[in-house]
DNA sequence: TAGATTGTTAATCGATTAACAATC
DNA sequence: TAGATTGTTAATCGATTAACAATC
């Protein structure tokens, strides 16, 4: 079904489709790429071509069959068995993340967390057990961790960043306001709260 | 000091100079365009670029006055006055941005936060109180908010966004994984952590 | 002076959009 | 058949990068 390659513009756009498509009314069983354009404020044409890289299934006419490019969407991300994942840094954030319900959707498991503060570790957030900033290496090399979560301070990212890495860890969501420098193989994803705060701040400011 | 237009790619690149500025250790006053370009894996004639729409304290031979870079920065992003701020939604995640120390140095005033779950209303989170999200309007009306922050679900989002936005926030903040439809002069960030778990997925995918 | 850096003008590249032919 | 939609090929647009002159 699939198509050869991905530029990384679309494979950013395709995540937004899926979750459109996901919260579609049930009645609506057939969607065509206007209809998800307008309601996502994308250019037709380029939704289409977006579609067309994971899923064949557009019928001139009649559009997308809802189900089918939901589950063309969703073939596109997950894998044949689920990934382990640890969160690094146990503050309100971290705490947030490992609660949240979203990774089985993705495949993701998340594992444990890690935290250098005597006074979580050995606590229990959700199902998973806070341990020790010194175990993450060998947690991680034995439990087969492929996505590490990274909210620590600025000063403490890279170091954790290079331990999970070197342990075997492919993909690097990175909640600090660092920049992460990772061997080639490795994807960093950034979520830089800081940096939101100053582009909203620029946006209210030009509006006077 | 400041340029006439700043594109889109500049202004979401122009934090992350300041953040890489603001932790340099003390003993670099100096600063060029050519080091920071490599420090950020960015190429160096789009450094050049980006700084000189906000600062023109850029000396050949010398490059920039580190503290001098990081104030023009500063003065691009910060207004006269600090402007309030809502989070709508007190799950963990909720919770968490509430307890965040991030907003001052960007002029953000976190004044309240609102849930429907009557289990929480009336407790505080840090220094603010949880109020029902029936008083949203009134409250954001009366205390001019302009910035909205939403950690609701996907199928909550879009009414609390309506309701920031009547009644005066020109910024919002989204958390859920919604598209959100505003008036023009509105400004949607998104921080869409389930479309990026979905493409660190991909990834992992692809690395096989 | 030589060399490192600056900022600018021109070339390249890639992504978006427009035009169009094909299909049901 | 007419019309809505599809996917593709070509044109446009904007951003990145390369080349270069200016400066200390």
């Amino acid at each position: 079904m699939p198509k050869q390659f991905i530029s990384k513009n679309t494979l950013y756009r395709l995540p937004l489709y899926l979750s459109f498509l996901k919260c579609l009314p049930a009645e609506c069983d057939m969607i065509s790429a206007t209809s998800i354009a307008e309601s996502l404020n994308f250019n037709h044409v380029q939704v289409r071509k977006d579609l067309a890289s994971v899923s064949d299934g557009g019928r001139p006419r009649v559009g997308y069959k809802t189900t089918e490019l939901i589950a063309d969407l969703e073939r596109f991300f997950l894998r044949k068995i689920s990934d382990n994942v640890v969160i690094v840094g146990m503050g309100p954030l971290g705490y947030a993340l490992a609660l949240s319900s979203d990774y089985k959707a993705f495949g993701f498991n998340v594992v444990a967390a890690f935290d250098h503060d005597e006074r979580v570790i050995g606590k229990r957030c959700g199902d998973i057990e806070i341990l020790p900033v010194s175990r993450l290496y060998d947690f991680c090399n034995a439990g087969g961790v492929r996505l590490g979560i990274i909210t620590t301070p600025q000063n403490a990212a890279q170091k954790i960043c290079d331990t999970l890495t070197e342990s075997g860890a492919i993909a690097i969501w990175n909640f600090s306001s660092a920049k992460l420098h990772v061997p080639e193989d490795v994807l960093v994803y950034d979520e830089n709260l800081t940096a939101s705060l100053a582009i909203l701040a620029a946006h209210i400011k030009q509006s006077r």
